[in-house]
DNA sequence: ATCTATAATGAGAATCGTTCTTATAAAGGA
DNA sequence: TCCTTTATAAGAACGATTCTCATTATAGAT
């Protein structure tokens, strides 16, 4: 099934509407190859949205689990799509200029980051619902 | 050798002076047990210090690196003492109450998570710095 | 196809966390 | 002590995000 038809199921069982704006802020996102922060999306999509409409947009999409945000560095939040629509990964952050990679790891090891997770998240009685291995360094641009 | 020496011997070494402001700073962040935003500190520490002191404060012990920034939910930085001061660890987050509780994994793990990060990184030409496993979820009160 | 009720949008004001500016106070060295 | 430098207080300014409200679009009923 194809990326927006998944997204307008999901929307539907949510009864919001899957408008053109949303379309335009779900094609920027899955165009891109890590988050995107709202004024990067502006810049991708052009002035003819407004932020204000972007936000919008953009809380809709993440209170229906179809984006979630990803709080990187300088108090700016930067959006993806969710991993049942683009696959679970984790990130490499760069803290000099602040980009965001998504890498996948081999399955061997997210079995066992899994496995991991779930006996800590026993120990403390904390229900997991998602997690990411955040790498912060330095990227090859940055080096 | 104490935490406020090591920090003395640190602020030293980069020419800024450990004063009452930021040994205010620090004594608070010691004495909690996980990340606390600027708004949460200056409720610790009460009104006598005006917030832009905290931040400034904040500032100087981050490029120092005293303390080092943790960005959670709601565009909101939370800080903590470096690990070299208060250990390695990660983070259980939750996604209702967004408190951070820090935890500690054992070290036959730790190593793993490290080799793992090294591998990812050099197959990116990214040069880590620092990791952490993030687990996003319910945590026990919020259940 | 039209009407109507509801949901979504546009425009801009308002808010919140954070940073900057400037004048004053404290600290260390001559 | 005096002087130079560094740190602080107070509040203005800023950037990201959210809110308000009037207008427009949409789905469903007629």
């Amino acid at each position: 099934m194809t990326l927006d038809r998944q997204i307008e199921q999901r929307l539907g069982d949510h009864d919001v509407r899957y408008t053109r704006g949303r379309r335009v802020v779900v094609s920027a996102l899955a165009a891109s190859d890590g988050p995107r922060s709202a004024a990067e999306l502006h810049g991708d999509i052009g002035p003819d949205m407004p932020l204000s409409s972007l936000y919008r947009s953009l809380a809709v999409l993440e209170e229906t689990g179809v984006v979630i945000p990803h709080h990187g560095a300088r108090s700016l939040t930067r959006y993806e799509l969710a991993e049942w629509l683009a696959g679970h990964h984790h990130h490499l952050v760069c803290v000099d200029c602040g980009s965001v990679e998504d890498i996948d790891i081999p399955k061997e090891h997210e079995a066992r980051v899994r496995s991991l997770v779930d006996q800590l998240s026993g120990l403390a009685s904390f229900t997991p619902l998602n997690h990411a291995l955040e790498i912060e360094g330095r990227c090859s641009k940055c080096t």
